[in-house]
DNA sequence: CATGTCACG
DNA sequence: ACGTACGTGACATGA
């Protein structure tokens, strides 16, 4: 579809994908690509494209390769995945719930990823490279610090060097092993460390600034476009097993948003002239979901009321009115609605709030018997999993769990926890696809000058012509919201700015 | 290629 | 008593 377009063939669409069809069907089998799922599905043993053009440095393009091998290669893959849809189409058509996720969810969602992608998001590139300066400078004089307090230089960025200086020559405490064995150097360990030595601190901020630096300042400009000068990511709508998307080379998920440092990277995601972003994400989506899901009456009305959730949680935890709730309660309300999204247990949640874990199990009773609906409904994921091998989210979409039964005790609890946050991931993802889906048409149909240029999970950023970003707030509220018709309302915040940190 | 670490939701 | 919060991708190191 995205090659076409370069030549301005415009698919409309596309009729069914292989790829698509088999994660709709399993989306925990780890690979949909066509050499895996005609081995899977018709026994048989395909030409690899490695096979025909080599790989690594020394791989060729296929405009290289001799037109008897492209050509048997290419008839191959043409007959292989129809032959693989006339297998797949009628294992979806038996499953009326997965043919619909296919069909009104996924299928589209392909369509607006391959515009999204094309689109791409224009970078500040000099305001990066500044940057990179900078903290190539900051980055130098930790270095010469670590050395100091280390008596002798060293790779700062070698776990194992590290290690051997932390915990041989200096013989601070060990307080985590990694799950090889060896002593631990990561973040947590290295804030307790830091209370007590100087080199962790140094090693903390070097270990952040270092991040930044590879990873953001000094890649992104280097993925720069030549012919558009944007970056174009690659959404991957078949890896996560919960149906969120994923983005790759560069991944645009997971740009910094935690620390000041890391804020200004975001600083660098610009409109163009006379152009704005607006940024629109789901406010609390998985716990208005769970809220959806458990019909706890409790929690409905707390949605309903629009109050702020975690104070809400706070005041039924602790049992203070709403404006007694005080900030730490408030903060240990939200690590616990937290854990409920991820399946916690008490020594989770005591490890997350620094607390015992008897106190935990008490924030945790206390939860559950404030909010029976929600207990009752955890009971019943755990239980209708174990039953079925599979949970689903409220569209059908579902995530099979082969280690809901298994007789090793931590796999199977491992398995619970997937059971309870799937639904709730999942249906999060399966809501903003189908906004996505709505807000393209949208812009589409009315000719906005407006387009989609990037989707975070619960966000969906925007780039808008100035004069229309009023209309473009109104729509994404409107249609976002609208996405899901759930027993509370879908709240959706917007900011709008020159770059993606102003937008926040 | 495995490992450890860390960026995001 | 078990060993522990869900889902990703990218980087540097070192074998």
């Amino acid at each position: 579809m995205s090659v076409l377009a370069r030549y301005d063939v415009e698919l409309k669409g596309i009729g069914f994908d292989t790829m698509l069809e088999s994660y709709v069907l399993n989306s925990v089998a780890s690979r949909h690509n066509m050499d895996d799922l005609a081995l899977k599905y018709l026994g048989l043993s395909t030409i690899h494209f490695e096979d025909i053009a080599g790989k690594g440095k020394k791989q060729v393009t296929f405009d290289k390769i001799d037109l008897d091998i492209a050509g048997e290669y290419a008839a191959e893959d043409a007959d292989i995945t129809l032959r693989l849809h006339q297998v797949l189409w009628p294992k979806l058509e038996a499953e009326p719930s997965l043919k619909k996720v296919f069909e009104e969810i996924e299928l589209p969602v392909l369509s607006i990823l391959s515009k999204i992608e094309r689109t791409g998001v224009l970078l500040n590139q000099t305001l990066l490279r500044d940057q990179s300066k900078t903290l190539g400078i900051r980055l130098k004089e930790l270095e010469q610090e670590a050395y100091e307090h280390a008596g002798e230089e060293f790779n700062l960025g070698s776990p194992k060097q590290l290690q051997r200086i932390f915990f041989e020559k200096l013989e601070l405490p060990i307080i985590k092993k990694t799950p090889k064995g060896q002593p631990s150097t990561a973040e947590p360990v290295l804030q307790e460390l830091a209370l007590d030595y100087p080199l962790p601190k140094v090693i903390l901020e070097h270990r952040s600034l270092s991040k930044l630096k590879s990873t953001y300042t000094d890649q992104l400009p280097e993925q720069v476009h030549d012919s558009t000068g944007r970056v174009h990511t690659s959404y991957h709508q078949a890896v996560a097993a919960t149906g969120r998307l994923s983005s790759q080379s560069p991944n645009l998920q997971n740009i910094p948003i935690r620390t000041i440092e890391g804020r200004r990277v975001r600083k660098a995601f610009i409109a163009p002239k006379n152009y704005k972003l607006v940024a629109a994400d789901y406010s609390q989506i998985e716990l208005r979901i769970m809220a959806h899901l458990s019909q706890d009456s409790g929690l409905l009305r707390a949605f309903n009321a629009g109050e702020d959730i975690h104070k809400a949680t706070a005041s039924e935890v602790f049992g203070v009115s709403l404006d007694e709730v005080r900030d730490d309660q408030r903060r240990s309300a939200k690590a616990i609605n937290f854990g409920l999204i991820y399946g916690m247990s008490a020594f989770g949640l005591s490890r997350q709030l620094n607390i015992s874990r008897g106190d935990a199990q008490e924030y945790i009773d206390l939860y559950f018997e404030r909010y029976p609906g929600v207990k009752k409904y955890m009971d019943k994921t755990r239980t209708l999993a174990a039953e079925q091998g599979y949970v689903e989210t409220l569209f059908g979409r579902r995530l099979y769990l082969p280690d809901i039964n298994a007789s090793n005790f931590q796999r199977r609890q491992g398995a619970e926890r997937t059971a309870i946050n799937a639904p709730m991931q999942g249906s999060a993802a399966d809501i903003i696809k189908q906004a996505m889906i709505k807000v393209d048409a949208w812009l589409t149909e009315s000719q906005i000058d407006a387009r989609v240029i990037m989707q975070v999970h619960d966000e969906l950023v925007v780039e808008a012509a100035e004069d229309v970003v009023d209309v473009v707030i109104d729509g994404l509220k409107r249609l976002m919201s609208a996405a899901a018709d759930l027993s509370i309302p879908l709240l959706v915040e917007c900011g709008v700015g020159d770059n993606w940190e102003e937008a926040h």
